[in-house]
DNA sequence: GCGACGATCATCT
DNA sequence: GATGATCGTCGCG
């Protein structure tokens, strides 16, 4: 097995800041790393989507919401938040902020680097390419091995963590568009919260 | 390549 | 009882 240099954590106090659209842009170029099952997958986030606690109707946390579900939205930044979408799919969230203000970041594809063979295993049905393994919310968290079991786990570098290191990541290589599958209202459906890569593989179809 | 649709169930009303 | 921050398959031509 290849002996690869792992980024460090990035430090919890990354994830403090208010600006959740901007840490959405930011983690671009980044890679997100997982021990799930004791097996080492990462890959480089090329597309997220931000969700901006109470003002934002897309949020879980619209109006200041608070459930059982949501509850980790809640804790400050630094820690995943994990639900299950129409019944099937896990999606992973990156919390920011100070705790109490709720904002989120959904990890919506990554480019796989490291144990692909294992992301592989862990697709159900074979992908077309090693570049679509984690195009998609859902397969992001599927070929990661993270679940709903995972909810609150903070990015420390234990089971799941964002790297300190980036690639090189040109300003206008970062597209901004309007977020998907949301049915709310205008003006939030338009809001371009959602980023990607321009022109990068791995990011989720439309 | 593209649009339509069914799967499947936790969560909220 | 209705609804989703989705995905894979099917039919088309």
């Amino acid at each position: 097995m290849l002996n690869l240099p792992l980024s460090d954590a990035l430090e919890q106090k990354y994830y403090q800041s208010d600006d959740v659209v901007g840490i959405a842009r930011d983690l671009i170029g980044r890679t997100i790393y997982s021990r799930a099952d004791g097996l080492l997958t990462a890959g480089i986030i090329v597309e997220t989507e931000a969700y901006r606690g109470p003002e934002d109707r897309g949020s879980h946390a619209f109006g200041g919401l608070r459930t059982a579900r949501n509850e980790m939205m809640y804790a400050g930044g630094g820690s995943i938040y994990m639900y299950i979408c129409y019944g099937i799919h896990d999606m992973l969230n990156i919390v920011t902020g100070v705790e109490g203000s709720s904002h989120a970041i959904l990890i919506r594809a990554i480019q796989p680097v490291i144990g692909i063979d294992i992301m592989e295993l862990r697709r159900a049905s074979p992908a077309r390419s090693a570049n679509r393994l984690g195009s998609g919310p859902g397969l992001v968290a599927k070929v990661l091995g993270l679940g709903k079991k995972d909810n609150g786990r903070a990015l420390d570098g234990e089971l799941i963590w964002v790297g300190a290191d980036k690639i090189r990541v040109d300003d206008g290589d970062i597209v901004a568009a309007p977020r998907i599958g949301l049915n709310i209202p205008e003006p939030f459906l338009s809001i371009p919260w959602r980023f990607y890569l321009k022109g990068n593989a791995s990011v989720s179809r439309k």
